[in-house]
DNA sequence: CTTGACCTTCCAGTTACTGGAAACCCCATC
DNA sequence: GATGGGGTTTCCAGTAACTGGAAGGTCAAG
């Protein structure tokens, strides 16, 4: 692969996993630049591109969102950073990810105990049923 | 309480601890029936209507989808339902949420561990930065 | 010259709400 | 009677991060 081949947005999706839909969304949404195009109007990429949207698609496979991936792709480029910028910015993230887990290991636990209690036959009494009907537990917001 | 007096809709927001214009949403959702209307076109609402409401609500905080409390609330209003219909449904729930725990899960160690690894000082060496730019993890899908 | 595989833009739909605007209803007060 | 406050109504838009589809341009092969 030469150093300096531009590639099509199809050849970039391929080599990064990531649609060519998501790509031009990515672009659109401010994530990236945009692309340079070539004389038909189609967008091409250099390797450093790609290498840049494989940092996305690595950091969204880690569950950032899209403002997160922004702050990091500038740390990323920033030469300058300090560790601790980056290090807040995955802690946060860590701490959102500790409480979805909370909040759906609570759910799962509920359900589990709910369905095993349930016989699951052609009756209609049902505990799971029975549950709902209650008062709903306090949801904490 | 009147055993029918008739509620309007912030009543029953209080009642329900759910908002007054989620309440609206559910209707227009069609998740529940079209409220009665008094004179003002105010909507009006029945003790049993909290209570559907309250299914509702509580169905939510475990984590069902709109679409599942809707056949929820018809076995909930089948006399005749089967158990297995609604172990049925609470069982693919609780794979989902098996799922998206081992997702989540599997972000939050990483995360973790690489934070861990991170100085977080003024430095710029970071290992958060150098997973990120790694290749990407597979994700299954 | 047509076919097929690319690429382009634009629009709509997804999930479950939430916020805000403009207007109406009712009651209490000034 | 005017005003104010708190409810209610509808409608429109925005959220997150895409995904699907339509209509159309470009290019190489057959």
């Amino acid at each position: 692969m030469q150093p300096d081949c531009e590639l099509m947005i199809g050849e970039v999706a391929a080599l990064t996993g990531l649609p060519s839909k998501t790509i031009r969304y990515y672009e659109e949404s401010g994530i990236i630049e945009s692309a340079r195009r070539n004389d038909n109007r189609y967008r091409t990429y250099s390797q450093a591109d790609v290498q840049t949207l494989r940092f996305v698609a690595h950091a969204r496979s880690l569950g950032f969102s899209l403002k997160d991936v922004g702050e990091l792709l500038s740390l990323y480029r920033d030469r300058k950073r300090a560790s601790k910028d980056v290090r807040r910015l995955a802690l946060a993230h860590l701490a959102d990810l500790d409480r979805r887990i909370a909040d759906l290991q609570a759910m799962r636990n509920t359900i589990a105990d709910l369905a095993q209690r349930c016989h699951g036959d052609d009756r209609p009494e049902c505990p799971i049923i029975e549950e709902l009907e209650g008062a709903p537990n306090r949801r904490k917001r």
